[in-house]
DNA sequence: AACTAGTTTAAACACCTGTTTAAAATAGCG
DNA sequence: CGCTATTTTAAACAGGTGTTTAAACTAGTT
């Protein structure tokens, strides 16, 4: 394998678990077992090592889900809220082919990069995949055309709350999960879980714009 | 003011916009005017001081938050999901009272908390101040009794995951959104959005566990 | 005024950070 | 083989990190 794949493979893991800032280009090399100055080699910086973890997942996930919503828009029957939030989980899940536990550490990385270094991985992402939010949004409007632009602007960025973070502490709710409720559950069985709960909140009725009453 | 609450007051801020590990304690003792070793002297550690910061939020909060709880679940008719999620608007912007945009400093702290230092800010809340999430359980299970513990363990960490979420990066959406819209919104303004949404999130109908039908 | 306990201060500590350098090793090709 | 271009390596760089130290300063009390 190429020094190049070997720190991406060592980077994202590490990325995903302690946070950009929280991961040392030492850690990294030491883990993939290459030099230090590897990483300043071919990838330049820190900077641009985050970037090309986050583009090796955004490529292969973004045609996929392109293809899967404007599946869901071309069809003849107006498409539930459930099922274009259902389209999400195959190129999603595929991740896991791709790389092992693919899934939750793109969605734990996609979690890093909005909180993480003051943003400006969403920067990057809105920027170098824009079709992703501009076909989501397009989606949603067939669904539930009731939905005003800003109304689906703050539910979809409420949804993306709901699955990064969610995604970012899977494994220690898994964990508690399972000790409380003995039931073992994987990362599909979170998305299984969530998918309804995104669906009922995207597809809340729409309330009017009054002054909130202080309780 | 003391320089123990100097230090607070300048830490908050800071750790709510760079993160616990983004912020140096340089950074906090120069906006504090206070000497570099105060931090040690006063708290001891970064930690206890990160510990006494979401601390002092806590405990002006969890109080509040309880008894608006409680006179939830024990008024004479059934509350709605509406109407518990909405019990905590008016705790959370009391915090704007406490410390100026005291309600998005907070919410913000708490999302860093999370995702941060691998989750020891969660362990410290959840051993804490256990009292806010076994009270919320159970206004949920009296609004919403068909659901089972673990699908209201599952729903209430998604509800955490989109409030959290949402406040970590709510500047930013806030100015997206105007922007974009034209409408000016404010913390109240978002959290007026979110209830809504949550409330339908946790109040979606139950699904069975059925194996995922990968599309 | 003298002693004490609490606080503040500047300096140093040892360690970790991302990045750069120049030499060494490797591979590809005529 | 010999030459070239690419890659790897160890070492050093300049700067930042949390923490500790011991001296200086500030009340408060007798």
């Amino acid at each position: 394998m190429s020094t190049k794949n070997k720190i991406l493979d060592a980077a994202d893991v590490l990325f995903a678990n302690k946070g950009f800032n929280g991961t040392s280009l030492r850690e990294i090399t030491s883990q993939a077992n290459v030099n230090l100055a590897a990483v300043n080699y071919h990838f330049g910086s820190k900077k641009e090592l985050i970037k090309a973890v986050m583009s090796r997942y955004m490529d292969e996930l973004s045609p996929r889900l392109e293809s899967a919503l404007s599946l869901i828009c071309q069809a003849e029957l107006k498409p539930t809220l459930h099922e274009v939030f259902s389209a999400f989980i195959g190129p999603l899940l595929h991740l896991n082919e791709f790389k092992e536990n693919g899934t939750s550490t793109f969605l734990q990385l996609l979690g890093r990069g909005y909180t993480d270094s003051q943003g400006f991985l969403r920067w990057f992402l809105t920027t170098q995949y824009p079709d992703v939010f501009t076909n989501f949004t397009k989606a949603v409007n067939i669904a539930y055309p009731e939905l005003s632009a800003e109304e689906i602007f703050w539910r979809l960025h409420f949804t993306m709350g709901t699955i990064v973070f969610t995604m970012s502490s899977s494994e220690a709710l898994i964990d508690i999960a399972q000790n409380d409720f003995d039931n073992k559950l994987d990362i599909a069985g979170v998305i299984e879980r969530v998918i309804p709960y995104v669906a009922a909140g995207v597809g809340a009725p729409i309330t009017k714009n009054e002054p909130l009453s202080l309780v």
